[in-house]
DNA sequence: TCACATTTGTCCGTATGTATC
DNA sequence: AGATACATACGGACAAATGTG
């Protein structure tokens, strides 16, 4: 996979489990192996492969961590073909901000910068669809506030379909692992339906912008709606969190 | 460790090496285990734990891909405890990038509005040390040249060095992932030595411009020098690619 | 250079927990 | 409720790698 990631990694020594999880992994990307398909148990993948049932665990182990595959127990389980890629990645973002190797500041930046050129492809690139599909995620969030309801899971996902509205598959993958590590950070703020209510009259405003195709006004507002965010989030910069035992 | 991520995943079943796997976690997180430290063998840490080996191994396995550990063997080999959760997430951005079967025209779109994007911060938060580093950078890029080799390794990391004086990991992650693709693609296109060339001139008028913080200058050079690429790689778009074999 | 000790990597056999039918 | 199929976990054993004397 990472191969020569470092000139300093001299030697590539050759596990036998990462060798199976390579080639699991690559009968994905080739799509023989497609979501929802069933993997043969371990027992059998040992037997075909031609190794040990322990090698195989930890291959599939691997697998999962990765985001390719999940695993359930008993009967009629085993390993299923389903990509969770990219909850691993904000998994992942999650720890190195425990590890204070990433700040929220920074994230809250680079959302900013990268949202703001996202809508800028979206403005040229934009389809009827696509705006049938915001118009509709603002509905239901508005419907929701009417009825005193919080609308942050449709509020998270405005911002996944306007990336998914510039039609390029890179600014998706990486809005959708900003919004999910957002939304982790929501869940534990926990918004008011006030709040909530500001951020949908942001989305209902944008959703007109982009359909008018006034360019530096839907800018101008997503600006000052994430600068808002922004603010809102600062109290939990510096937060100690300790983490989720239960 | 993530409980209630969605609310659709019903029972967290607690598995024992993930258990084993927190409280190391939890170790790290409270600065109880510095990087550098060596853990336990894994037959110590399965007595220290009560479980068996094959349960401290998974759990190993689990720290090693979440970038808390790496592990070696032999005497005087086992785990340490080390951060290389930058990398991990890059490598989880590019496996995403292969499964959504990203294209070249999507890629260079991307790129090329996320690197003015960075080179903007740049100009702002850039430190001497990055400049030097840059410097660096084509000096030895240049010397290939001179030997007419070409030098596509230091002109990919050209653009990790630069997303690293952005001073911002969440652009430095997403650029990595970019550059690595990229270089994916190269290293099967085989850039020659003249294009090379050209390559490392705009790279070192680039960095002058940067050293001189010429912001508009820095950013023309940056978006010319992209779009040449982009026209280079053109013939390429719409090319069959087979994923990384090794 | 050559053992030697340590540690991970791999395999086997077996037992238990868990979910499905 | 019982049978079945599967992952999970344990213990023991040997092979392979790697630093040390």
């Amino acid at each position: 996979m990472n191969k020569q990631k470092t000139i300093f990694d001299p030697i590539k020594r050759t596990r036998t489990f990462e060798d199976v999880s390579d080639k699991i992994k690559q009968l994905i990307f080739d799509d023989v192996l497609k979501p929802g398909e069933k993997l043969p148990s371990e027992a059998q993948l040992a037997q075909q492969f031609g190794v040990g049932r322990q090698t195989v665990r930890e291959a599939l182990r691997l697998l999962e961590i990765s985001g390719f595959i999940t695993i359930h127990r008993g009967g009629s389980g085993g390993p299923i073909i389903k990509d969770t890629i990219l909850n691993r990645i904000s998994d992942l973002f999650l720890d190195a901000f425990r590890i204070k190797k990433v700040t929220l500041a920074e994230l809250t930046v680079a959302r900013l910068e990268i949202e703001k050129v996202v809508l800028n492809y979206v403005i040229d690139n934009v389809e009827e669809s696509d705006i049938i599909s915001l118009q509709k995620n603002v509905a239901e969030a508005r419907k929701k506030i009417d009825n005193k309801i919080v609308a942050t899971e449709e509020n998270i996902q405005f911002h996944t379909l306007l990336a998914q509205a510039s039609r390029n598959h890179v600014f998706f993958i990486v809005v959708e692992s900003i919004m999910a590590i957002v939304g982790d950070f929501l869940s534990r703020i926990g918004p008011d339906v006030k709040t909530s209510d500001n951020v949908v009259s942001y989305h209902e405003d944008i959703v007109k912008a982009i359909a008018e195709k006034k360019r530096t006004k839907a800018i101008n507002l997503l600006e000052q709606h994430l600068l808002e965010v922004r603010n809102r989030l600062k109290p939990f910069v510096n937060q100690k969190k300790e983490s989720n035992s239960k």
